[in-house]
DNA sequence: CTGAAAGCGCTTACAG
DNA sequence: CTGAAAGCGCTTACAG
């Protein structure tokens, strides 16, 4: 039985080796990599740039025991965080290190909940951490920084603070595609159903829904495109504010998976069907999209090369390089379903309020 | 910032102690501790016992890192995966532990998939293992054994080995309420799909079909039984069998999730109109339970609480201590949702070869 | 705030 | 096959 030792760790300077270079005994170091406080600014700023400079890595517990990083998930139990620990954990694989999991700090069950875990990250000796969807404070953000930990943000919600590196998917790009597919298939009317306003999904999205409408020439309606910040009953709420306008939209772009799923509600409430009398395009491509009904068209987010591209990058970092951009975006692609079609009837151009064209029960 | 170093981890005894409790030096003791080969049979006997008796356990690297954990998933990308490592996690938060989640080695990603994570386990000094679904060989369960790492298996599909410890559902009594659910809408002629027969829950969930048509004095018609190994695909099969039937169910009891949307597949293509013309009840309650439509009836599997209960266990075995047990099954429960009603209309019962009751398009 | 000294819990040669 | 000896990469007092 033969066992490959250390065989996926390539030996980086010991402690040791950083002090001597840095120009302090190996306890003053020890304090730096420890985020203790009892050291000298200057001191600290010598050590640091050495640990950086040199790449150091605490070395794992025995040879042959392989590094470990961190994947912190705000919820373990969806299907988002299946597809990102899935591809985390092929690449880490590649990268012969090994991905501690847990779930983010917010779930309120410690009392001092940005500290607990973050002391285990920095007890245990972690490479560096994932996060998905970031929800990061300025003071553990502070904190990483000073305990030279290095984190990637895979997918987060909001546009992170300057400097923060993060992997996300190319949303404008998706909102131009989504678009596009309705325009080609012949619609004009088209609603759109977004995302909170501050967050990068709920701006990019319907922002490439518009350039795609501009490049099309077709007329842009700010009446047609609602925001919400409540999902699912959100998204249903708002399909039943754009089918009572005037003049309806013909077909739905609905800013997330989960948001086409209320827009689906709606639709069944006024007994609406999909395709026929309404095309739906949703964003995400979760699994749960292909077992609506009808199956949904959408706009396909590559999660899981997205979270391999974060460890990837984390991984350069925790041997001191620095990515050269800060966002890396990952192209998205549109999937065809059942959902869309053509509208259901050429009609002339209307001008000015009409009554409502498709009967609402 | 306060840090909270070494609260988290009772200390147990040190290799030195060890050593002295079975009379040996310390790196004789280290050396069955990394299963290394060259120990005398005695020795390594006594060594054992002493480790066990002890609750010997790896130190962590540094004062205050948290133990680890390991848990094995055969896919990390599915909603079964999501529950498990949810209720591992927050068990393992409770316990003071942090887990490293890897994907099965069957992968064959790797030249020797048995070895290579196996290997790395030892290595990085796991406390223990929790696999889901267990797909164990003989020589890894000697590995393991040999390695004193112990494991805990949750929801083996097979029947595992003697004295390996395991976590399961209550299969049998799941079959037992969703055939007692369809008998008291006032089903007689309740089909069955099921799933493979070597696997536990091939096997009790009809098997708990059969007694609940026993006790309620209804006669029990083997040709209502379908087994299948395809899943999805091989359900639609055999629902297309049963309404071949001279005399067709007016339910069926799908005995996973997964088949059940097998079975909606075949009736769509009859027409058959669910549960006007058929009921259908599932077992599992995987989130794509509620995704169907209509949304169906099933019996819960408490997953996550079967892993939470699952690293229980592992952490007693951690510190020497023996189940009383090697099985422990967590009860399951009836959901009641949209697939299922009383069969279309109260018909005489029938004697003999009758046709078709329903129109098969 | 710093670092020489002692110590930790192990592992690794290697001599017998 | 065994264990005294040396060593690893750190950490922890603690004296200055």
């Amino acid at each position: 039985m033969v066992r490959a030792r250390g065989a996926n760790v390539a030996a980086g300077p010991t402690l040791a080796v950083v002090a001597r270079e840095a120009g302090v005994s190996v306890p003053t170091a020890s304090k730096v990599v420890n985020g203790r406080e009892d050291v000298a600014p200057e001191t600290r700023r010598r050590v640091t740039e050495a640990l950086d400079r040199l790449g150091y890595v605490r070395r794992p517990r025995f040879a042959g025991a392989p590094a470990l990083v961190d994947l912190v998930l705000h919820s373990l139990d969806s299907s988002r965080s299946g597809a990102v620990l899935s591809g985390v954990e092929a690449a880490a694989y590649e990268a012969g290190l090994e991905v501690v999991v847990s779930a983010a700090p917010a779930r309120g069950r410690d009392a001092r909940p940005e500290q607990g875990w973050l002391d285990k990250l920095a007890a245990r000796g972690s490479a560096g951490v994932l996060f998905h969807p970031a929800e990061l404070s300025a003071a553990q953000y502070a904190w990483l920084d000073h305990h030279r930990i290095p984190y990637v943000l895979i997918d987060p919600v909001c546009e992170p603070p300057a400097g923060v590196v993060s992997v996300g998917a190319a949303n404008w790009q998706g909102g131009v595609s989504a678009t596009g597919h309705l325009l080609e298939l012949g619609h004009e009317r088209i609603g759109v159903i977004a995302g909170q306003r501050c967050t990068m999904a709920g701006e990019a999205r319907p922002a490439g829904y518009r350039s795609a409408l501009a490049s099309a020439g077709v007329r842009y309606r700010a009446e047609y495109v609602r925001h919400t910040d409540a999902g699912e009953a959100g998204a249903r709420l708002r399909t039943h504010e754009l089918l009572d306008l005037p003049e309806p939209p013909t077909a739905l772009f609905a800013c997330s998976d989960r948001m086409a799923l209320g827009v689906y509600a709606a639709l069944a409430e006024r007994e609406v069907r999909v395709p026929q009398e309404m095309s739906v395009v949703g964003f995400d491509d979760l699994p749960e999209a292909r077992w609506t009904a009808p199956a949904l068209t959408t706009v396909r987010q590559p999660l899981a090369e997205m979270a391999a591209t974060a460890l990837r990058l984390l991984v350069r970092m925790t041997h001191g390089e620095r990515p050269e951009g800060t966002r890396t975006e990952l192209s998205t692609r549109l999937v065809r379903r059942a959902s869309t079609a053509p509208p259901p009837a050429v009609r002339p151009a209307a001008h000015g309020p009409v009554t409502a064209q498709r009967p609402t029960v």
